[in-house]
DNA sequence: AAATACTTAGGTATAAATACGCATTAATTA
DNA sequence: TAATTAATGCGTATTTATACCTAAGTATTT
């Protein structure tokens, strides 16, 4: 059997150092070849044009480039290269854009051996992997069977509710403290159109006010 | 030498994993006797209870109890134990808030086996321990020697724009996007005093509105 | 005992946000 | 090309938030 190449990617070391440690100790270990490290997204597509890994650990919440963005780009030159998505949180966003992107299992950072040797067992046999509180969130509102279920939402994901560039664009203005008249001036556009988009984003958001667009900003990075 | 007796307070198991591997790889490995894990505050506190600790590695952010209050309660019983924050920002508020409540370092969750072990010897001889980036932000505004500084920093904290308890409390549901009136039936005073609390906070923490009060309350961890 | 800070609450006014509906134009996609 | 979505803008109305002021009762600290 061909061992296995993986690449580490999260700004921070101890996390780093978990999943090493984690792998290097678990049922999987005999089959690894070994263990590249990378602290953000850049650097971690930098790496993938210099070397191919079978397997990698992306974080998403970085700096300098996220993972949902850097997932996309080295899925674009080596589509072979497994991709399984970490993050702290289990937020409905996030997982469901790093699916977009192309990743192919989603773990949460509590995460222990026996879970992430069977992601990887799952992953290198060409399945998929998403621990169970991601998948209960990713299977939650609809009907069906399991598999179908993620081909529906896979569909739906685009009609979901993710901003357009000018939302977001208007929504990063609200972030900064902006009033809707300021945005209309800093943007050249009439009031009562800021009025319409943000009264739009509440909708697509489904929060209640100001407060709710912040966590959203959050919760996608924008702030 | 007396071996030393550690515990890691962390909610995600991968973080654990790592300061573990850290731990056991460093040049501290010789003096550590055990090495036992807690998932959140009230565990730690629990865990305190039943056993001494010479060092504690301590989150700030968890649910059920979080590392600040989590570091109070265990230190009012034992203020003999160590114990070190670890947090994944180098938020002021949040490293002025672990001092305060007693910790004797603060390192970033970006942190190598180096740093780590120089933490702990530092400590166990009795003294304090900052990461670099830490005592920058520390040191920042104050002229005077680094010893004085950090002593002029802890007499100043008081007196900062450091929330009350009952504005904490209100902001917190300001964060659950509740209207003041809604707060105000909530803790079942006049709407008016919530408006005046909101008026409040935002002259505190200089902020131009709602936008800004959810920032900063990202910014301290209550969301 | 006096000073200080916190909590409470009201007066008054304006500014801003929320809610729903409608309509036009540009751009994209089927 | 037809259909759909995105972006723009206005009407009208109500609700919320922001701003600045005063002030009294409560705790807490000096």
């Amino acid at each position: 059997m061909k061992k296995i190449k993986i690449l580490l990617v999260d700004d921070h070391k101890l996390v780093r150092n978990g999943i090493k440690y984690t792998l290097e100790s678990g049922r999987s270990a005999p089959f690894i070849s070994s263990i590249d490290e990378a602290v953000n997204g850049d650097e971690a597509i930098l790496k993938c044009k210099i070397n191919r890994y079978d397997i990698i650990f992306m974080d998403i919440n970085m700096p300098e480039k996220d993972g949902i963005a850097a997932t996309k780009e080295i899925l674009k030159n080596d589509q072979f290269t497994k991709i399984i998505a970490l993050s702290m949180y289990d937020e409905d966003y996030e997982i469901r854009s790093m699916i977009k992107a192309g990743a192919v299992g989603y773990l949460l950072k509590n995460t222990g051996t026996e879970i992430l040797d069977e992601a990887i067992q799952t992953i290198i046999n060409g399945g998929k992997y998403y621990s169970n509180d991601v998948a209960i969130k990713l299977l939650e509102p609809n009907p069906g069977t399991s598999r179908e279920k993620i081909k529906i939402i896979r569909e739906t994901n685009q009609n979901e509710s993710v901003l357009t560039k000018r939302e977001l664009q208007i929504l990063e203005l609200i972030a900064a403290e902006l009033t809707n008249e300021e945005i209309a001036a800093e943007l050249n556009l009439s009031k009562r159109t800021i009025d319409s988009h943000r009264q739009n984003i509440i909708n697509k958001l489904q929060v209640k006010n100001t407060a709710g667009l912040i966590k959203y900003a959050f919760k996608i990075g924008i702030i």
